[in-house]
RNA sequence: GGGCCUGUAGCUCAGUUGGCUAGAGCGCACCACUGAUAAUGGUGAGGUCGACAGUUCAAGUCUGUCCAGGCCCA
């Protein structure tokens, strides 16, 4: 230790002298406890309508951003993808905001569909409720299902925006947009009279994704892709006429074989084979006739031996090749059934070209024997397929699961799942199973109970994506690619969401938006007495109305007559002729049974937002903001209607961002995500906000404990340097006039602050948070902790209490603090509003003064002098070999050194020395008579025992101190 | 199987149109300070840029194949 330190008890006590930082902001955040302080405080804005109302008070008149809020579903408690979701459209809200925009955000809840019902229905089978009901009329139980789901969604809302405001989100959260509310509800059913408007909706009996346990049909986004064991079997189908198939491959007569070939198929759903009524070839691709152990069979040249590979069969004899063109119209016998079926209630189906050899081009190489079983009831393909060459869409599978009875009467009544391994079983025994085997494969499943979805044909209502629009002539995919093509209205954040967004909208099929189930929207469909459907643009917005002033329970409570109340058939020229001119009066109608797909009211919102809150001013939307899922899921969905509707996409920006990962980089389970709670009480928002923030959040995002401990750490450090800034506030009263040498520190930080100001604002309206974290924490970090609070620690605690230079600094600091303050508000609102009441010195009563209520700062302004940039080179070169100083001469302390730094091109000369001797920690700063930089050891030269410098001027003073001039002046003695 | 995306120090990320010994921060180690103190300052060690091949005078950067992971689909 040296002597210096020792302690004398003869000498002066300078310590109580100094100006040592003093503050109540204290180190310790308590962001548990404080956090709802803060939000209490913030409740009591704007006459206790709280800090949203304040902050849309405050925004009023300014430029319109309109961001639209995509609706969480109404069920559980919010979890680590909402956390990021909620805190990066918080960010943009507020960000935009204190940029000097109305930023309107109205908070959203998905709360139809089955996810809901499903666990009212459970719910009501335990309570033992279910039985009562299940005596009730169909409409009456209805009804009361539905007010049971009504009140666990609104629970539901209640709970989850309880959350979303403990993570300190600002929204209309008094006033949200729920899909259950009858205004909703109504806008929704104005957006599909739009579309029947457009003529774009059309009914429809067609293959569907078909969920057995929930018994309805399902959207793409409501299906899950899950690993499954299934039965994958090679069957031949015997030849009706084998001199033809003979013939096909160009086999003399003579020299064909007695008995009949077959046509071998492959098909990992056997339980559809009862459906199959075509076979289909690849017209390019080649085709053998082979003898397999014996028996003869036509599959794709390319796939003989990978077949017969994988049934063992080493007995291969191919006898001829021919194209699959030649196979056209080859005709076979089907290994059920006798008869081609006649589905019910198509007595007069055409069923002369079943059970013939079709083309398709989906036949591909690379599964199976290269010719497709194809049975129009249960696949896309298969249904298409059938549509062009004349085949019924037959289906003899019921809602259930079970077959009917046009299936074989062995299978009627059966569950398919049962079938697939008695269908096996028959066809082995019959002898047309040429191999069979377990194989495992990704297969659809329902995403709410979690089983497998076959695809059953029914009539659904569908959305024509292809169809022309009435109004531009143009069909809803062109005009979605035409709006997403690069130059188009929509743009993407992160760029590549356009590929993706674009690949989805060339391949999507039409969209099927009814379901048979009791929670949701009706379609307001009737169906005629004739068995027609009955449903146009101004039927329906007869409806909305209804719906607008009952609720959609009307549709289940009330007549048609009621619910057509304001509806004029005779002037509807798209109305049925038979109502037109009164012969069917509504009271001959039935209503229809189906509701709307969940996504085809989500899809809608831009409507309701649009119309109910702001009179058509907030359309198009200048922001979406979700997840990346929902590029196929809310944004495609309601670039849709709209564009039906509208003729425009309801959006303007599309950003998306990634999925929680575990630390490894997977898929997050289940129990891993659900901690959300926890995390609130272990860490606060503000520092769940702030590890949100420094997220690259475009790609995955790993999550681990660690990372938010992480997160703790550094937003101390943030904390930290807010905190020492304001100790050095004490007793300060800020001057808001006043000007600084462009020469000083402060003219150097402060131009940096502007420099650090204006690329977070730009960042900010990037939506690049995460350069805002960095750009933030930098500042903090480097240019305030590490340089410039370091330089002026000496003059804030030595200098006399209101000397000019220690006032000036002060007033930088208070800049500082109140800008940081503003930059930080949108991450950490409240950590930020603290230190900001601490700056101003708010009474803790005041609720009203608020840094949330403020803008970004404006720039100081301040200019400071150019040879800064060469200055804090020449400085950096000097710390250098001063640290060289300490290793090699072992001059630890900088104050025990002194610096004279070569100036070659004399830059330094304009500034005062004491302020670079400060930059440098040293005791003394000249420029180098040499032309060298050199370190002086000062050890030997006397150091003031007020501010430990060896400034050269310190000597013995008055009062039997050692003091450098500035201290003795400081304490007031000669 | 297809579309879109990701893979750079232990961790989180930067790395414009290919061009000087690949940069930050965290963490770690060491040092200083003990008047920001359950703080603060400084210094340092860490990378065959997922793998392989190709184009090029030159590749983390372009191309192809493969591996691993994510989202969406079949």
């Amino acid at each position: 230790m040296s002597e210096t330190k020792a302690k004398d008890e003869t000498k002066p006590n300078y310590k109580k002298s100094l100006n040592l930082p003093k503050t109540a902001f204290p180190m310790k955040a308590n962001l548990v406890q404080n956090e709802q302080a803060s939000i209490k405080r913030w409740n009591k804005l704007a006459n206790k309508e709280g800090l949203y109302k304040a902050m849309m008070d405050t925004a009023k008149g300014r430029k319109k951003f309109v961001f639209h809020d995509g609706p969480p579903y109404a069920n559980g408690s919010i979890h680590l993808g909402h956390l990021m979701n909620k805190c990066l459209k918080d960010f943009v809200t507020r960000s935009k905001f204190m940029d000097g925009y109305d930023c309107p955000f109205v908070p959203g809840w998905d709360c139809h569909g089955l996810p809901i019902e499903h666990k009212v229905m459970t719910d009501l089978v335990d309570s033992g409720k279910a039985k009562k009901l299940e005596t009730l009329d169909d409409d009456t139980r209805r009804t009361a299902v539905r007010k049971e789901c009504q009140s666990y969604a609104a629970k539901q809302v209640k709970l989850q925006s309880g959350q979303m405001e403990r993570l300190l989100t600002v929204a209309d959260y008094k006033d949200p947009y729920l899909t259950m509310n009858p205004r909703f509800e109504a806008s929704v059913l104005e957006v599909l009279s739009g579309l029947c408007a457009q003529g774009l909706v059309y009914k429809a009996l067609k293959p569907v994704h078909w969920s057995i346990a929930s018994e309805t049909a399902l959207a793409d986004a409501e299906l899950e892709y899950q690993e499954r064991e299934d039965l994958s079997v090679y069957v031949d189908f015997e030849a009706a006429d084998g001199d033809a198939v003979y013939e096909a491959f160009g086999i003399e007569e003579g020299a064909r074989p007695g008995s009949k070939p077959s046509f071998m198929i492959w098909t990992t759903t056997p339980w559809t084979l009862p459906a199959n009524l075509a076979i289909a070839v690849h017209e390019k691709f080649e085709y053998s006739l082979v003898r397999v152990d014996g028996n003869l069979t036509v599959m794709a040249t390319e796939l003989v031996a990978k077949v017969c590979k994988g049934a063992k069969s080493e007995d291969v004899e191919t006898l001829a090749t021919t194209s699959g063109t030649k196979l056209l119209g080859l005709r076979y016998k089907h290994p059920l059934r006798e008869n081609a079926p006649t589905p019910i209630g198509e007595p007069d189906a055409d069923t002369t070209s079943c059970y013939t050899i079709v083309s398709a081009d989906y036949v591909t190489l690379e599964d199976g024997s290269g010719l497709v079983h194809t049975a129009p009831g249960h696949g896309s393909d298969d249904y298409l397929t059938g549509l062009r060459v004349g085949l019924p869409v037959y289906c003899p599978v019921l809602g259930d699961g079970t077959y009917d009875e046009t299936a074989p009467e062995w299978l009627a009544g059966m569950s398919i799942w049962d079938a697939n391994d008695l269908v096996a079983k028959r066809l082995t025994e019959s002898g047309h199973m040429f191999h069979a085997q377990k194989f495992m494969h990704s297969y659809p499943h329902d995403w709410r109970t979690k089983t497998p979805v076959i695809f059953r044909s029914t009539e659904q209502w569908f959305v024509d994506v292809n169809k022309p629009t009435k109004r531009e002539n143009k069909g809803l995919r062109e005009m979605a690619l035409a709006s997403t093509q690069d130059g188009g209205t929509v743009s993407f954040v992160p760029a590549w969401g356009r590929n993706r967004m674009r690949g989805m909208l060339d391949s999507r099929p039409d969209w099927c938006i009814s379901r048979q189930r009791a929670w949701g929207l009706p379609i307001p469909a009737f169906t005629m007495p004739d068995g027609g459907a009955f449903m146009t643009e101004r039927s329906s917005k007869a409806v909305a109305d209804v719906v607008r002033a009952h609720g959609s329970d009307a549709w289940f409570k009330e007549s048609p007559e009621f619910l057509l109340a304001d509806y004029d058939a005779s002037s509807d020229a798209d109305a049925p002729e038979a109502l037109r001119n009164g012969s069917v009066s509504f009271g001959d109608l039935v209503k229809g049974r189906d509701i709307l797909d969940v996504w085809f009211e989500s899809g809608s919102s831009w409507n309701a937002v649009m119309r109910q809150r702001s009179d058509g001013q907030d359309f198009p939307i200048d922001l979406y903001l979700e997840g990346s899922d929902q590029h196929r899921g809310w944004f495609q969905l309601s670039l849709l209607p709209s564009l039906g509707v509208m003729g425009k996409p309801a959006f303007k920006t599309l950003l998306t961002h990634g999925f929680m990962v575990d630390k490894d980089g997977k898929k997050l389970s289940k129990s891993k995500g659900a901690a959300l709670k926890d995390l609130f009480d272990r860490y606060g928002a503000d520092v769940l906000r702030w590890w949100v923030c420094s997220l690259a959040y475009e790609n995955d995002v790993k999550v681990d404990e660690e990372f938010f401990k992480l997160a703790g750490e550094n937003y101390r450090k943030v904390r930290n340097t807010m905190r020492f800034m304001l100790s050095n506030l004490d007793g300060y009263t800020h001057e808001q006039s006043g000007s600084f040498d462009p020469h000083s520190l402060e003219a150097w930080v402060l131009s940096e602050f502007d420099a650090l100001s204006s690329r977070v604002v730009k960042a900010y309206n990037e939506y690049a948070f995460h350069e805002v974290h960095k750009l933030i924490y930098n500042f903090c970090n480097t240019t305030l902790s590490g340089q410039y609070l370091s330089a002026v620690k000496d003059r804030l605690y030595c200098d006399a209490t209101d000397s000019t230079r220690r006032t000036q600094t002060q007033r930088a600091l208070f800049i500082l603090t109140d800008g940081l303050c503003r930059l930080l508000a949108p991450i950490m609102c409240h950590t930020s509003d603290e230190a900001f009441r601490a700056l101003h010195k708010i009474d803790p009563k005041d609720a009203e003064h608020c840094v949330h209520l403020t803008r970004f700062p404006a720039p100081t302004g301040v200019v400071a002098a150019d040879g800064w940039a060469g200055t804090h080179a020449l400085l950096d070169n000097a710390r250098r070999i001063l640290e060289d100083a300490r290793a090699t001469r072992g001059i630890d302390n900088p104050l025990d050194a002194g610096l004279r730094v070569a100036d070659p091109e004399g830059v330094l000369a304009a500034y005062c020395m004491d302020d670079l001797a400060d930059l440098c920690g040293v005791s003394r700063f000249m420029i180098s008579e040499s032309g060298e930089t050199i370190v002086d050891d000062l050890s030997d030269e006397p150091r003031c025992d007020r501010s430990w410098k060896r400034d050269g001027t310190v000597k013995l003073r008055a009062d039997g101190g050692m003091l450098s001039d500035r201290d003795a002046n400081a304490v007031g003695v000669e």
